[in-house]
DNA sequence: ACATTATATGAGCATATGTTCATATAATAC
DNA sequence: GTATTATATGAACATATGCTCATATAATGT
């Protein structure tokens, strides 16, 4: 058995065998960098929550204000403004002032993609 | 001032004058079901977390053991385990076992769609 | 100025989540 | 049987998350 130097990273394990050397490559040539993993788990996660979702769904029928929101996804107001703001902060929603309303709708058409291959696959799936 | 009946649900707000009401209404036909919200949110929460989007990332270019995911992902083989267990209980990655070792793949098409697509927005977003 | 309506936000709290550590299980070789 | 390698999993713990409550801000009307 030989002494492992702190500086080694590999694990004495099969993925250091000459066989897997190749997958282990090929993987690591697919997988994205850090910051791509980081800003598709912030867009994910926006998309993870069910009060987030419904305001979302709503928004794709057109823009809506707050209080509309708050009656569609039946949540308070203080719950769709919270997540409105971590929406807009996240660029997922846009806004826009119409008097004392506050109006939302959605981003754009990435958005409006990622929601509708969402609800085609969560349709599909366990039937 | 009018007083509110408790078994009103609805809010003296915008949202209750004539005008708000035919948004509403689109807004609560576009709002999928209880239960398909929940899926989804399931899908995406699956998608939101940098340990299990690496895992899922490295299996799109082919099937990989435990211990090669662990070395592509870097992460702790007990990490890898745990959220491996999570992506197979919500049927994103599939495992076979090979002697010792467990290979998992990408369940189906619809996750590698998902990835691009999460991918190709983060690319496109903020540059 | 004050009142009303609509929205935003900070603090506090309860729950959810992801990791580590220790240990259990499984497969193979001796 | 024991030893080794690979994987799985329960418990504990720290952090993250989403809500409520109270309050602040903004826009309009009087």
């Amino acid at each position: 058995m030989d002494i492992k130097t702190e500086s080694s990273t590999h694990l004495e394990c099969c993925a250091t065998q000459e066989t897997n050397l190749c997958a282990i490559d090929a993987a690591e040539c697919t997988l994205p960098s850090d910051e791509i993993i980081y800003k598709v788990t912030e867009i994910f996660s926006a998309l993870s929550d069910s009060t987030r979702l419904k305001i979302l769904s709503s928004l794709m029928a057109g823009e809506l204000c707050v209080c509309e929101l708050q009656e569609v996804c039946e949540v308070s107001q203080s719950a769709v403004s919270h997540q409105l703001r971590l929406l807009r902060d996240r660029g997922l929603v846009r806004a826009r002032r119409d008097g004392q309303r506050a109006v939302y709708r959605l981003a754009d058409d990435h958005v409006r993609h990622l929601i509708v291959i969402g609800i085609e696959h969560a349709s599909e799936v366990e039937e």
